[in-house]
DNA sequence: GTACCTGCAAACGTTTTGCTGAATC
DNA sequence: GATTCAGCAAAACGTTTGCAGGTAC
């Protein structure tokens, strides 16, 4: 997997300061954080980044195809890397924290309904909000 | 299926004037109307109806489970009546028309994925995007 | 040198909330 | 008569944008 600072050079966009670190923050995240989240890890690395350059940095990269967007519930939109492979997500209600997993049998389930009804599917979202089971 | 007034009683809450309003639009309401929307319709039978107040009984219709909250893609939180069979949504990128659909397969799927990680549901969303077949 | 980028502050759209008076039960 | 509700305006929230100066290519 290609580092995003690679990706960014591929779609000619500047490599400024404050876009090195916002990659290198995004880069190290292994988690879906949103841009308040991102904003505050890249302040750690450099105080003086500010929050629209963070939500503008991630726009380019959500519309350049390199980050995915998710807005689970409520709350703010999520970002993750979009060159991995497809999947849905499971969230544990109680912390917050996603779980990725991949059916290729609901994704055909899907392909099959759309189908049915004379569409194409553009894009799906499936979002299981769960528990743990044994407290 | 109940009116939503009559859901209301049941719940102890008080029929006001504008309450009585709102809940004769969201009986009218086939489609999934949002709460700027849904204040516009409310306007129309009666003026002085503010928007505080439509947001206020959405949420409390939320809060008694007579009322489902859906946010498709970015906007503005969508509402419908709860006490339908389940159903997930197709999406028309082209119109923003929603058509609901069921399929006990991938409910059962669902479940499926989410004992395998050790969870219970509590509760999912699946929403496809799409567009007609044949232009 | 040009096009694009930045920080700042202000504006945005959606939703919530504090207040004060009024209506329901 | 107690509790809940209404409208209004202001605020909260996540996000976008206009501007004026600065930087990458």
């Amino acid at each position: 997997m290609k580092n995003i600072t690679a990706l960014c050079k591929d779609h000619k966009l500047r490599l400024t300061a404050p876009r090195r670190v916002i990659l290198k923050v995004l880069e190290q995240s292994a988690d879906h954080p949103d841009a308040v989240e991102l904003h505050r890890r890249v302040q750690m690395i450099e105080a003086g980044i500010s929050l629209a350059t963070v939500y503008r940095t991630l726009k380019l990269l959500e519309e350049k195809g390199i980050l995915e967007k998710h807005s689970f519930g409520d709350g703010p939109a999520r970002f993750e890397r979009a060159d991995q492979e497809h999947h849905d997500h499971l969230i544990n209600v109680e912390t917050g924290d996603v779980i990725e997993f991949r059916s290729d049998a609901i994704e055909q389930l899907q392909e099959e309904i759309a189908r049915k009804h004379g569409f194409a599917i553009v894009s799906h979202r499936l979002e299981i909000y769960v528990r743990p089971l044994r407290k």
